[in-house]
DNA sequence: ATGTGATTTGTACTATCGTACAAAAGATCA
DNA sequence: TGATCTTTTGTACGATAGTACAAATCACAT
């Protein structure tokens, strides 16, 4: 009962838990929750199957772990980079901090564990597109308060804009943000091979650089209503 | 039960072909290709699992004809408003009408198929999230070229702005048109219940809106580069 | 009414799924 | 070393998956 380094420890020998939760990870985040099998994360793993069940009880155990594994340090690092954005005085260079605040922890490793920002990002814009149960329930009571603090920080920045057309654009964000992390492939082969859509970097400035803008745009209430005017629509 | 007259072709009568292809459509757009089974689509069609097999043969050869069944329509409907649209004179308006091209039928019917727009490009959503290869050839085939025409309208009307950079900010609104279909009650849980995100006709002018602005933000090279200062970071 | 081709039904087969569980193997310390 | 946990292995079980196929049923021209 005694002596065992209580888990914290445990993490300098070659763990077979560590081992199935990456594997796991990083093949949910490929194929989809149902599409991956346990043999297969087992396989992956270089483990036996029913070493899965015994560290992780359940398939749903197994995804669940995963988020508890990345939300917290995650959330973490968020708060900090957005509490030092909201330290800054210029107001343009405010709101750029805070939607880096918002899209660099989610791109790069947002803990100890090695560059699994990206990869956990992509696993949860999979869980989301599928709809998963076990994922929609803990995202949403992990990550709300935080999308909540992102909103009013730039809010903020952007009294003039209504809050709901901060919640639209940070929701085009987060969209924006998951698919540049699914199909990353999809920019190389619409640039002609001339840009790198798994270049993470880029990725990230070309975002902030693009939302930032999309955040200063005229509200739809004050945008002059003389200029609208819809494209003919043959219905 | 008589006499439906068989008015030259079969499109007419209650099919339980389109049935099939209706309830498959719906499932697999909320809850991914994987998580449903043959026999669930079968049941919510009111059909037997063995139809399924008869009308297409196997559950990939049904994916791909919803496919067939909407890309084309989609398809010249975008090229329709497109070519529309870059006959308008005014370049802001230009813009504008050239994203809502490409906006527009994705949210709404794509032929004479009942309100199937928003529910297929929620399919092609999750269908790209979980990386389905059936999916992924005939997408790649299907709507590259119309994404190349509207890369080279915007870039018309942004010549200023680097092709690399236009083919970036087009793959984000494309995630921005995904999420906004997959998780619309996100929208409505942040704004508190003061935003549907349900509402598609709110969700194309919020994103025609957001969008148009990211277009025109300035290029990386030319921003201001003494203006860029990076958040500091822990590691 | 009947024959014929198209469709629907019912059922069965094999593969694979998630999970359970007992036995083997390692690890830890008196 | 032997005793006691912890971890890993091997295997098995029931459920469900996709698909095949023969029989039943339907639509309709003759």
């Amino acid at each position: 009962m005694v002596s065992k380094p209580t888990s914290k420890e445990t993490a300098r020998k070659p763990n077979m838990r560590e081992a199935i939760l990456a594997a796991a990870e990083e093949l949910f985040a490929t194929n989809g929750f149902n599409a991956v099998s346990v043999r297969d994360i087992a396989q992956a793993a270089g483990a036996n199957p029913g070493s899965v069940t015994y560290h992780f009880k359940t398939k749903d155990g197994l995804l669940l772990e995963i988020y508890r594994r990345h939300c917290g340090p995650m959330n973490l690092r968020r708060s900090e980079l957005l509490a030092a954005a909201r330290r800054v005085r210029d107001l343009q260079d405010r709101l750029e901090a805070i939607v880096r605040a918002y899209v660099v922890p989610a791109f790069t490793s947002g803990s100890d564990l090695a560059g699994g920002g990206a990869r956990f990002t992509r696993l949860r814009a999979v869980m989301s597109a599928e709809g998963n149960e076990v994922a929609r329930k803990i995202i949403a009571q992990t990550f709300d308060d935080t999308s909540h603090a992102f909103i009013d920080s730039i809010h903020d920045s952007l009294p003039h804009i209504p809050r709901n057309e901060i919640v639209w654009r940070s929701h085009f964000l987060l969209g924006a943000l998951y698919y540049s992390l699914v199909t990353p492939d999809r920019v190389s082969r619409l640039s002609r091979g001339e840009a790198d859509g798994s270049d993470a970097a880029m990725a990230i400035e070309q975002l902030v650089q693009a939302t930032v803008a999309a955040f200063q745009a005229p509200a739809l209430d004050q945008a002059a209503p003389a200029r609208r005017r819809p494209v003919a629509s043959k219905t």
